[in-house]
DNA sequence: TCCCGTCTTGCAAGCGTATGCAAACGGCCC
DNA sequence: GGGCCGTTTGCATACGCTTGCAAGACGGGA
């Protein structure tokens, strides 16, 4: 069976060489037309088009990222969608990469803080650049994809080894600015819920919040940890309001837990949050703002944070060896689930300065 | 500067023959060295590999894909993320193709029902398969899925194609339980917040509800829509709540939108979910589950969905032209949001029947 | 008319791997 | 030692495309 029938049944799908055929040109020809910018006369491409148009050809792209090397895949590994937070990220990075032309391989990881040579494979493909949320890398596998000439970026995390390019929030900044807040508010007795305690996102955030109390000689606040799962978080919360010397504000590392610690002392204890106690969280994910919750919490603007990764990306490929390392300001959004300080808190600058 | 000291200066990435030559053997033994199964001798093949580890050699999967026309990847398209029902589902894709040695190319969906051309440069990949979480697609856009030689299935959706595949829940005996419970329960003024009215998944959930009251000569539910849409369906619930024939009981055609009418109603009107008004979802999220909303509603088991799917995706690699559909069985989770009948509900089976 | 520059086009050599085929090898039995 | 068979190995080609290079086409100026 010749080619060009078994592209008339279908059965095969075109190439560029069935396109030259058709139109009577070379391959080269072909693939210049689908090239913007490359050498052909005008008609020759629309005669081009629309041959490969009646074969239904599709340049392949497999073939195309063998020669140049790039595949336009990013890799994106991302643990726990069930935090909006990432949730969010995730779509956000999928629009960004369509208007980048960029394809998003996405690769799930199995709650570990720390990822080993679990993805190796995912290395084979030539990606353009690893994005881990909320995950960071073993050595072993950082030099893997050092050979592999991946560029590995971070996202709201924080490896040991810094020649690993980050993009993160004011984590620490922002967990002393919800301290200050606190304090302002009156509250004496504040407790966090930690996240995994081996994650930088969460040591960072608890630094700052006990930072703050102890350059000012204040107790130290009560510590529970939530790993950034809700029910953990539900546990921890339980536990904190049971205790004797119940905690009167409790900042949760996340929103997602705080979420969590909310309906617990809502349906629980029957505590009405911002009243009875004050919660507080990390993130800004589109439910904080639910009338249902309204969290007062720290905003880890996304916008920025993708185009910033995005930005990386390209620095990254351009120099490869390269380390870029990004704090993306963020805000205290005040809403109703902690008591306010009746005087105007001087927004984040006083905490900045 | 030869391809040797290219390797060790690191500059390239090490390639097939590269590990050849260190290893002293032909490229096709390195191949066959990495493909299971392939004729090579136990030694020949140790020696390979610790030539490949010596130079970080990664087979390209670009180049397998070029040869074999397979690219292990799976298109899946999903819009609306925050629907937490779709998050697990696409982090049990991911999970699921991990198993089965795919790759999950993720692209995002602008919120539209119908999906037109704006994929076409996904199908440049050669995909073994496209999953399109509640979307359906053009007939242009299925003819060059079909020209491409990628599968297609529509997963909790079905298209006005059924030559496209499908996997979907039990959504209309799904909604006629619920509409039976409710009325069991004693509610008398039922009403239903619905999804996007162009989405067979919403229509289906509608006929259901409608039909079984229709069907017994009681009144029509009240007919809201939410389009499946956290905020569309908050306006819908304070619509309804505000009616002068206020309606006791409201189904919304997802968990999303039910926990977004819960919200309204217990915030917003102080109503009590399940005492004040009764609410019922579909889907069963994880969130269906905590306390805060302890939301009765129809499951729609994702493992199942999810491993079915798979399975046709084999099926159509193996038979091309093939079509599946697929209802998967689901079943009531009774909780608190809505007042229970006093005697036990005979689950589904009568409603089956 | 001829020459030269510019725009198009085709040729052919890859990109990194898989695989059919035939050659080489090794062991075994007669 | 020779012949035979099963196992290993290398050679060469193919996958579908891009791209450097050189040849062809064409037009204008001398």
């Amino acid at each position: 069976m010749s080619a060009r029938s078994r592209i008339e049944d279908n059965r095969m799908i075109a190439t560029a060489n069935d396109v030259a055929r058709e139109a009577g040109v070379s391959q080269s020809a072909v693939s210049r037309a689908f090239t913007p910018g490359a050498s052909i006369a005008a008609n020759t491409r629309v005669k081009i088009l629309a041959a490969a148009e009646r074969l239904g050809y599709q340049p392949n792209l497999i073939a195309r990222s063998l020669i140049s090397g790039r595949s336009n895949l990013i890799g994106v590994g991302v643990g726990n969608l069930a935090n909006p937070f990432f949730a969010e990220a995730l779509e956000r990075f999928s629009f960004a990469f369509e208007d980048a032309g960029l394809r998003l391989l996405l690769f799930p990881i199995d709650g570990s803080v720390t990822l080993g040579t679990e993805i190796h494979e995912v290395l084979h493909y030539r990606l353009d650049a690893l994005i881990l949320l909320s995950v960071t890398l073993t050595s072993t596998l950082a030099t893997q994809c050092q050979r592999a000439k991946v560029p590995v970026i971070l996202f709201n995390r924080q490896g040991s080894d810094p020649s690993i390019s980050s993009v993160i929030g004011a984590n620490e900044l922002g967990a002393r600015t919800i301290a200050a807040f606190l304090h302002a508010g009156g509250h004496r007795r504040p407790a966090i819920i930690a996240g995994l305690p081996d994650s930088s996102t969460s040591q960072q955030r608890e630094q700052g919040f006990h930072g703050w109390f102890a350059e000012r000689g204040l107790p130290a606040p009560i510590s529970e940890r939530g790993d950034f799962q809700h029910d953990q978080a539900a546990a921890a919360m339980r536990r904190l309001m049971l205790r004797p010397d119940r905690p009167d504000a409790v900042f949760c590392a996340n929103d997602h837990m705080a979420i969590a610690a909310l309906n617990v002392a809502r349906f629980e204890f029957g505590l009405e949050p911002g009243r009875d106690v004050s919660i507080v969280g990390f993130d800004d994910v589109p439910q904080a703002a639910w009338p249902a919750y309204s969290l007062t919490t720290f905003a880890q603007p996304l916008v920025p944070m993708v185009e910033r990764t995005i930005e990386t990306i390209r620095r990254l490929r351009d120099d490869p060896g390269a380390t870029v390392h990004s704090v993306i300001d963020g805000n205290l959004i005040v809403r109703s689930s902690a008591r306010a300080p009746r005087v105007a808190f001087h927004p984040p600058d006083e905490t900045r300065a």
